[in-house]
Formats: structure tokens, C-alpha cells, sequence
DNA sequence: GTCTATACCCGGATAGAC
DNA sequence: GTCTATCCGGGTATAGAC
């Protein structure tokens, strides 16, 4: 359970639990300074006494996804552990992912589908969301990110309504488990 | 080699290439009316007198890419046909798919990152592009549904960076492929 | 089919007063 | 830390003349 506020002040942080709560229920359209700042109440020039430009709001939101992503797939890392082996370490690491991602599916569009501020982030939290996939994977490189990219690609049509009406994606998670697996 | 033209005037016909060009040039943020009346050297408005709106153009592109994807598919399922077995055809697949994606990144991302405009889509072209995948996986829906998402999953990734610097993708690639091929 | 002119709304961001 | 006022730019789209 780590820090997530990264040294900001607390209205800062209120700042972009707002922002959060905006882009999530409206989408990253929605998402702009001035439809911000009526959230918190204020005109949107206040927000610049927190925040140098948009640009750091949306890092900020993007770190945010990170650390709860790494901290839902260690979660379910542990559980598996716990149950001595009753359970499927990719499985459990698979339904992490996928309901994570789509409980946020707009947090999840905002941290893909656009650059990835690298340097701003917090050191190693990119890594440290990895690194579940990558233990189960045996410490393979190539195999943990190409079973990062079948999740994400699941998830990501998912998200995007690409799959025909109705298609069993259930179905579909644990063809590509038992691919990955076997 | 399908007619792409959909029954389009000349004129419409140009103002798509154009807008294609702008798309693939300048990326999804660079194609507005205006831009795109710029590069055809007439001023925004004309362009309502050939499409309805913004979105009809966009469509248009979007009907490109599922036409030249397929088109790109289905030459790859006949090109390993003809080598009689000597080459295996999901990783012939999955070469096309890569490479088509990865040199038309900005329409891969404008078809795929939005809303699929399915009503307005060619009848029967979604399907047809998908068809190359589903025979290759003998007609199995979940197979075919997992091995999209995996190269989705992955020339995605790829388009926006996320893989670390240096990462040996290729490798990734025929981890996948052997996953799911054994 | 193209033009000019324009309406309308939205965005990010800054200056300077309080 | 918030405000007001404002700048500047951009977008989609329409009306009406030629």
C-alpha cells in the first residue's frame, strides 16, 4: 500500500481525485480544465496555482493507474500464494487484470492510448506493475510481454466494443491461459 | 482487390486519399476540416458540399483500413497456400498483420481507438477481415478471438511505446506464436 | 462546387487585482 | 489561493453569393 499523493498538498490531491472522478464517469473528452475546476467549485485559472499545465493533471492520474494496478496484481499474486497452489497464478494474475481495467476503462484508455510519460513518473512504478507478470512468467522477457500484450489486447477490445455482440470472452481469456499456460 | 471507391464522385474520392495522407503524416490530431481543405488548396466549408460531416470522412478511412488489412491477410493465407507447407500460416498472419499495422500506425489507431462505426461499414468487410484468422485457427471463435487480441495486443503496445527501449519484440512475437500454435 | 463571412462553442493558458 | 478579464487559437458547421 504505498503513497500514493507523491508529496503534493492535500488540495492537490483533492485536485485529482476530482479529475479521476470526471474522467471516469464522463470520459477523457470531459476531461479539461474548466470542467475541473467547476467540480472543485473554483474557475479554472486556479488550477494553475497547483498545477504547471494539464499535462502534469493527467500524469498524475496516470500514476495513480500504475500504483493501483501494481497493487492489484500483487494482491492477487499473494492470494495465490496463500492457497498453496490450490489456484492458477496466471489465472488469478488474467482476472486482476482484466477487472482492474475494466472497472477504469477511461483511466485505462487515458494511460494506453497516448504517450507515456516515462520521466515524470514515480522511479520504478512502471516496473514494479510488471514485475507480477514477469515472476509468473519465470523471469522471461519474451513470454511475460507476450502475455502482457494478449491481456492488454483483450482488454483493450474489449474496452472499444470489438468483439462481436455476445462473443464469449470468458471463452476466449482461458484459450489464451491454457496457450500461455500449456 | 475490392472497389474502395464505395461508389464515392472523383472529387470525394480525392479529398479521402488526401485526408488519408494528412492522417498518416500528422497523426489523428492534425486531421480537421480545416487541415484537410488546406491540403486540397479549397477552404473548409467546401468540404460539407462531399460529406455530411467530419465523421463521414473518418469512416471512409476507417473502411480503408479494414479493406487493405484483409486484403493484406488474405494475400499472406495465399502465399503460404502456395509454398505447400513450407511456411506456417500464423506466422504468416501475424507478419502481415504486424507489418501493415506498424506502417500505417495513425490509421491503425484512428480505426481502432474510437468507436467502430459497424452500420456504416461495407457490408460484411468487418468479417471478411477477420476470416484469414478464424480459417487459420480451423474455424475455433475463442481461438481466433485470443490470437486477434494477442497481435492487437502487441502492435499496440508497439505503437505507443510501451515496450522498454531495446526490447527484442520479434522474440516476443514468435513466443506468441508458438503458444498458440502448440 | 467553391467562395466569403460568420455563428457558435470549446480548449489551454496568462496577467493582475484582491 | 482565488478571482475577473482576457488572449489566442482551434474546431464543426451553416447561409448565401457567385
Amino acid at each position: 500500500m504505498a503513497d500514493q499523493t507523491n508529496g503534493r498538498s492535500p488540495r492537490a490531491q483533492q485536485i485529482v481525485e476530482t479529475a479521476r472522478a470526471l474522467l471516469e464517469e464522463e470520459g477523457v473528452g470531459a476531461l479539461t480544465m474548466r470542467r475541473l475546476a467547476d467540480r472543485l467549485g473554483i474557475k479554472a485559472p486556479s488550477l494553475y496555482k497547483h498545477f504547471p499545465d494539464k499535462r502534469a493533471v493527467e500524469v498524475a492520474l496516470i500514476s495513480l493507474l500504475f500504483e493501483e494496478l501494481a497493487e492489484a496484481l500483487e494482491a492477487a499474486e499473494a492470494a495465490e500464494a496463500d492457497s498453496s497452489g490450490a489456484r492458477d497464478p496466471l489465472t488469478e494474475l488474467f482476472a486482476a487484470y482484466r477487472t482492474y481495467a475494466l472497472a477504469h476503462p477511461h483511466l485505462y484508455r487515458l494511460s494506453t492510448e497516448g504517450p507515456l510519460p516515462r520521466e515524470a513518473l514515480p522511479e520504478g512504478l512502471e516496473e514494479r506493475a510488471a514485475m507480477p507478470l514477469v515472476r509468473v512468467c519465470d523471469g522471461s522477457e519474451h513470454l511475460s510481454r507476450a502475455v502482457w500484450a494478449f491481456a492488454h489486447g483483450m482488454v483493450a477490445l474489449e474496452i472499444h466494443g470489438r468483439f462481436p455482440p455476445g462473443a464469449d470472452l470468458d471463452k476466449a481469456w482461458r484459450t489464451g491461459l491454457a496457450a500461455f499456460s500449456g
